[in-house]
DNA sequence: TGCCTGACTTACA
DNA sequence: CTGTAAGCCAGGC
């Protein structure tokens, strides 16, 4: 029936917004300790390619108590775009990611590339 | 419904 | 290196 399909549609369209959210949360979760991934890979390894944006939409409304290395995600160009950049450029230096004026060195910790 | 904003990115001046 | 512009997505008003 129309109606049916439809509805079938927005569940669709609903469910795929969900298993963007869980592959963007897994991808994240892959980067490993003294390494950094950019919003733009991320959205590429989740499938999403272009959803840079949606990558940082994410980690803004992300539970405190979560346990995603989110300290590990940087802009194209290395700099920490976090409003707590604080929080975040201390947890790097914890990994001995050396971050001044909160920028990272992308050619010495980059994951991939 | 429309417009603005934000943890983005690339291209170009 | 700084500023603009355009493209992308979700939320708030």
């Amino acid at each position: 029936m129309l109606s049916d399909k439809n509805h079938s549609d927005k569940h669709d369209l609903m469910n795929q917004s969900i298993e963007n959210r869980k592959a963007v949360w897994s991808v994240i979760a892959q980067i490993p300790y003294g390494k950094v991934a950019t919003y733009g890979q991320i959205a590429t390894l989740a499938e999403i390619p272009g959803h840079a944006r949606f990558v940082g939409h994410l980690l803004a409304n992300l539970p405190e108590d979560s346990s995603l290395p989110w300290h590990r995600v940087v802009n194209s160009g290395g700099r920490i775009t976090n409003p707590n950049s604080l929080a975040q450029a201390a947890r790097l230096e914890d990994e001995n990611v050396s971050c001044r004026d909160n920028r990272v060195s992308l050619k010495m910790h980059h994951w991939k590339l």
